[in-house]
DNA sequence: AATGAATGAGCTTTCATTCAT
DNA sequence: AATGAATGAAAGCTCATTCAT
């Protein structure tokens, strides 16, 4: 198998969703991005015409929609609710580990702490409730009683785990997230 | 009721910990800060030797100490965990909506986004882990059969309502979050 | 009557002739430049060799040539030099009202603020040189007796009118002209 | 007789309104500007907080205050106007020669060709207004019958005279004008 | 004859910090 | 204990130009 160098505006996608991931919008720097990439300086605005910003949306996009593919894969072959969460929640726990421990939500680092901007923030919504509404439609294919709300609240878990996993660099936080889901608590 | 002007190297903390929360550590600069607290340029270097990150961590440790008493407050007169988790909630949905509605949490913010410094993410963690004990502090006395794993269910549930909340700018994402801790599935 | 669009070349020159006059030379960028002549990206260098000089070249030479003929319309059909020159400056002073009343003389604009170009203002002083030479052979036809002289006289008269008509946003200094030479002083 | 070094933000005013004159606000760079000047980069900032074109605004007046206290050297020991308009004329001469002999008026290149911006152009106009109240005051001490009229041609005249002085590169066009205010044109 | 993707040098500005007072 | 003038590095971005098509 032969990897064929990716073109220039995805290897400045790819660095910009790992490097934001790991320092948020504004502690990456052009030229950190643009060696990481190995692109040159001025390609970037031929790329992404309105420059940093417009690469930041590029990035969480794509990352997202990883995401997006990782929800179905989990789901898609599963049975019932609860095995699908299960294997998500491996996925994710894996992804974790691959990636730098410290690393935060590429959408969240990436819109959330970038520059004061409405349409940013607003597109981090957006992607957000693309994960749900993925989800969503799992639950409802395979049986769930309030598929939305479950939908919530597996992210919710999700993304408190990755926030507590973060900061025990542990992936097994994200491991134990479906028994939180399914049996928390009697009382 | 009259209410004395703070102390400068307050007056820092306090702005810190507002901006840091709202655009990350990177994101707010030094002439931003001080010109928010309303403090002079050179004065910061002379409270904060280190600058910057003394601030940050400051700030954090100020912020953190906040969510510890806001923990005490709830659970303190409560008669069962489940209604000190309720009024923790509540409280942290109205601190919700007294910051601004895209605004992070100010240790993640703060410490998680600043510097590649592991000391910096080291002192965040540990933070965590002083709400968690104070929760696991007040299930045990409160009689609850797993408080160290409550403990850690209830600071990802906020963790993750927060973020929910904060791309729905809806509060309610933490009112309800009581609601999924204590019966979120039967399966 | 319908009027054909301008090839692109002819597009190019008046933008650059109406930018440059407006922002100087080293004030406009080629990408203001070609989205006002509503020109591809690459087709600057097919017509314009050397690029941005040649084509600031162009256009002062395009406006110049925009100058002689309206000298040459003021003075032809003129019975004596003092209505010529009422003529002209009355021509002048609509010029004026049309173009941004901000902006300059197109020559100097373009080539005196070009790059530290001998040749560049040489062209300048060459175009200028055409102007007062056409209005020279206007003198001497109508029978002035120090055709040379008030040649200059007109241009030093235009120029200098023209910039406090700039300073004061008001072409009637242009139009106030013609008494000035006439009659300036009797000491 | 020894000459202390100017502080600072003299030698940026200066080395302003020097490379400002000769290139025009668009055609100088701030690097160029600060070697000129022996001055550290952050420095600029820190004297000027809007940057380059505070700096202009400075370096415009005080061009402009070079050329009041000429006109009052010319005219203040002068017994008539024509004399004072004279000794203004061989001044201004001199200056020109002193000058890159391509350099233009420094308010003009400085102020009209700068950023597309009012503020900057109404300061050119206020800056030629004092010039001519100075030129009007004098006009009227020294019992000239229209003053006000007298200082707007010899206005006119020197803008114009410099600007083909610096065509022809001779600043003799500058000794002649005071020939065309008194008797150009008998007509 | 005409195009637009690609480039790296240079732009203005802001950064966190030091230091003399 | 407190200040603000001074600074060099780095920031994000625009520049005029080249080149393969």
């Amino acid at each position: 198998m032969t990897r064929r160098p990716l073109p220039t505006k995805d290897r400045l996608i790819r660095a910009a969703a790992d490097l934001f991931r790991r320092s948020g919008y504004h502690g990456v720097g052009l030229s950190e991005l643009l060696s990481a990439a190995d692109a040159p300086k001025g390609s970037l605005y031929h790329h992404f015409p309105n420059g940093k910003s417009d690469l930041a949306v590029a990035a969480a996009t794509w990352a997202s929609d990883e995401m997006l593919r990782m929800i179905a894969a989990s789901f898609e072959p599963a049975e019932d609710f609860g095995t699908g969460t299960r294997t998500l929640c491996h996925k994710a726990a894996k992804m974790f580990d691959k990636s730098g421990q410290w690393d935060g939500c590429p959408i969240s680092a990436t819109l959330f702490e970038g520059p004061d901007n409405t349409d940013f923030r607003q597109h981090a919504h957006h992607l957000y409730e693309g994960w749900i509404a993925e989800v969503t439609h799992h639950a409802t294919r395979l049986g769930e009683p309030d598929p939305r709300n479950t939908a919530d609240t597996l992210f919710i878990l999700l993304q408190g785990g990755w926030q507590l996993a973060r900061a025990r660099q542990n992936s097994d936080e994200l491991r134990k997230l479906p028994a939180r889901l399914s049996a928390p608590k009697t009382d």
